[in-house]
DNA sequence: GTGAAAGCGCTAACAC
DNA sequence: GTGTTAGCGCTTTCAC
């Protein structure tokens, strides 16, 4: 492997030259540059990646940690991989199985072996996770309100009310049934508050039917078989994902309920679940806020200004509601 | 930050001891190793991995290479992390725009970035990737015979076949339209080959409605609005991926036909697409595919004997066939 | 604009 | 079992 010095011997020039070239700075002549890039070119010259970001501790890697996988969350890398490649970042995929991996992993800003850092799910708290954030810029798509921690989120609050206004001025129901996600997270309570005041405003019509899944998968099969065993059920059911609400669609029909007469479903995120079955949902731009969320950190990486892009969520409906 | 020195002046010993310690040595006396422990538990100490790897030239970080994302890329990414880190390594992603950008990848491997790679799939020939399995483990889901780089494919040649005798004994069709991936793929020669010897023994039934899209993203869309256009079209399709069935299907039942009743679909590969949309379907173990590639990545890396589990795929009848 | 020299923090070959 | 020593390849002051 052909080094630094190789190529300053070559060209009759000292390593500091050589490095300079490399790293882009200008100070150099151009009879050297000249120089420098042939003899580099004849060794088949590349500098040394390791050695530079040992030297800089800096790796250009940013770190994508999640809890579990589920489609959005390949989206979401999708787009921030895509992003990041073109800005001269890698992107390095962490599921993290318990607190204690995930912490490793936040250390992993503090050690510089990671630049930045973009959370999908969590498994500490805000309150430890922020603590890192001295380390390096953090950004996530979940609802957070820190100065130290970027959040591109979607207010569920007006967005939820929204869809149980549209329900309640389309359909002629009694109840409206809720599969949820965690409690403890911010969209959850979000949509816990636009539940009540719509029950303020619409005593007639029940909300009680409520499910709580922190985790999607399996969610939306669990949710169908207590459907099933409820009397009386409700005739529209909001779930917190269009995954979640395929697989209760799914399950349910596999019972023999038919969707939407018998019971409507509403979905949420606008994924290809969602296009493919053909599912009311919601699109919150999935994108925009990944794309919100890469630049932010780079451009706390590279002290340039950020520019944030606004969103606003639109309801698509379709043929489950 | 501390470094290793630091440790070694506290508890009154060498670098060396320091770093034996830390990287796992057995050579160090119960005394030394409680000191040091003691020492670099008061400092704080943490080795410096950026060091680590720049001295070894190794960075314990596998390249997940694709050139686009699909759901099923999703689900490879996930299997192949959780085992990488398990085995402490790990993933960085890369979706690749052109050949160049991933002949950029593969020098990584080179130049020991990355230190070994699994690939969804590639823009470079084989040929070309096969240059660089000399600097590390290569693998791949894809089917490639190759000394140099491992692949845990399926053969589609028998189970192709296999699902047009189960097509021809079950239903009285006197045509069948096939939805393919890139001529050049090896899949999809396995699949024409098998077309072929099935036109052969079965010379009434039509194979000619053959569509070849090289992505997936919108091929079932395109497919199904050129299904529309055809007078007389087929009564069974076979999909390249439950993903393009999916679409299919969708794109067909907005314009009014009936999925089974009008044309039966068969999708491929048992995702959770095919499942939530009842999709009939052939199971190819994913993940036992990913499985098989990473862990035989990382016993390359280890020179640890690689145990391959074997797969045999399964067909999975549902609803729209 | 260029070169000399000092490290970044660690590992590993060698000697004892 | 432990210490000495020589780097890994690069960047970055600091002179000139």
């Amino acid at each position: 492997m052909t080094n630094i010095f190789d190529v300053a011997k070559k060209a009759n020039v000292s390593k500091s030259t050589v490095s300079r070239v490399f790293s882009g700075s200008r100070h150099v002549s151009e009879k050297s540059r000249q120089k420098i890039i042939a003899a580099a070119d004849e060794l088949g010259y590349v500098p040394n990646i390791l050695a530079r970001q040992m030297r800089q501790q800096k790796t250009n890697i940013i770190g994508f940690v999640a809890t579990s996988y589920y489609p959005a969350v390949g989206s979401l890398l999708s787009y921030i991989t895509h992003i990041a490649e073109e800005k001269g970042y890698s992107v390095n995929v962490y599921f993290t199985k318990d607190k204690e991996q995930e912490l490793n992993v936040l250390n992993y800003l503090k050690l510089h072996v990671l630049d930045g850092l973009f959370l999908v799910s969590t498994r500490n708290g805000w309150n430890t996770i922020k603590e890192f954030a001295k380390y390096g810029p953090i950004s996530t798509w979940r609802r957070i309100d820190s100065c130290s921690i970027y959040s591109s989120y979607i207010d569920h609050y007006p967005l939820y009310k929204q869809i149980l206004l549209y329900i309640e001025n389309t359909y002629e129901v009694d109840s409206i049934g809720h599969i949820l996600n965690d409690r403890k997270k911010s969209n959850t309570k979000a949509r816990i508050k636009a539940i009540n005041e719509f029950e303020h405003d619409y005593p007639c019509t029940d909300n009680n039917w409520q499910l709580f899944f922190p985790e999607q998968g399996g969610a939306g099969k669990q949710a169908a078989l207590t459907y099933l065993k409820t009397t009386n059920p409700p005739k529209v059911v909001l779930a917190y994902s269009d995954y979640v609400a395929a697989d209760f669609i799914s399950t349910l029909r596999e019972h023999q309920v038919d969707v939407p007469r018998d019971v409507k479903v509403f979905g949420f995120d606008n994924s290809d679940f969602g296009k493919y079955m053909n599912i009311s949902t919601v699109d919150t731009y999935l994108e925009i806020q990944a794309i919100n969320c890469i630049n932010n950190i780079i451009s706390r990486l590279e002290n340039k200004k950020f520019e944030e892009i606004k969103i606003t969520p639109k309801l698509i409906i379709r043929t489950t509601c």
